[in-house]
DNA sequence: GATCCAGATCAATCCTCACTGATGGAGAAT
DNA sequence: ATTCTCCATCAGTGAGGATTGATCTGGATC
């Protein structure tokens, strides 16, 4: 199934490579990263956040829109609190993305092709 | 100054984890991420890099640096050149680390344990 | 209605890091 | 040895974004 994404030039890996990019770009951050990790166990809600990685509500909120930004998260509210959730569609897209580049550095370094120099 | 220690609790991924997050804070870099994809095709040096991305030597340089301090990349100097390359450990595992994440999230919602809030 | 609460947003600060221009260093060619 | 080329490194600058504290919003409760 094709998803519709941003466009991207189909020059170096089209719309799954952008949509890799924003994946990254948002997880490359280490509370972030974190956070993606928790959601992976459990659905938990902002407050549950900021008690488990030590920071203010504010913060957590900020990283947390930009996970909601990249369409990593969705957050669903319950009575007082929004319990957020991961979402794969773009985090395997973007595994899948890192796997085919360790595809083709997995070719042996002396069988790869050398562009000719200057 | 503020230094890094990078510790890791064992309890959310452990060096897996922190391996990937090295590879993602690399490759979430716009240029590092075309470098990455351009390598993926063929061995390159860094003055191919340079006109290839429209970026000065120093900038390539300087990137390249951070993806050799991630491991994804190795040079080997060949006469004048160096010759760089990608390297598939790093890249498979972070796109293994990815890809779990992926699988968490795969879970359907209504099936997702969800902590009980304050 | 008024009040309370979790969470989102805003304004301001600080800090990391991408980028530049310059210099330094290690081979290769002479 | 000298010179040349490619590349790495250094010091400095600027911008983006992480972090903070205060304020605002929407739903829930009374």
């Amino acid at each position: 199934m094709r998803i519709d994404l941003d466009q991207e030039t189909a020059a170096d890996g089209g719309a799954d490579g952008e949509l890799a990019g924003r994946c990254l770009r948002a997880l490359a951050e280490p509370v972030r990263w974190r956070i993606a990790q928790l959601l992976a166990r459990e659905q938990l809600c902002v407050c549950h956040l900021t008690e488990e990685l030590g920071i203010s509500q504010s913060l957590a909120s900020h990283h947390l829109r930009v996970l909601r930004d990249a369409g990593l998260v969705a957050g669903e509210r319950h009575r007082y609190w929004t319990y957020y959730r991961l979402r794969s569609a773009p985090l395997a897209a973007a595994a899948g993305a890192l796997g085919a580049l360790a595809g083709a550095a997995a070719v042996p370094p002396g069988d790869q092709p050398r562009r000719p120099c200057c």
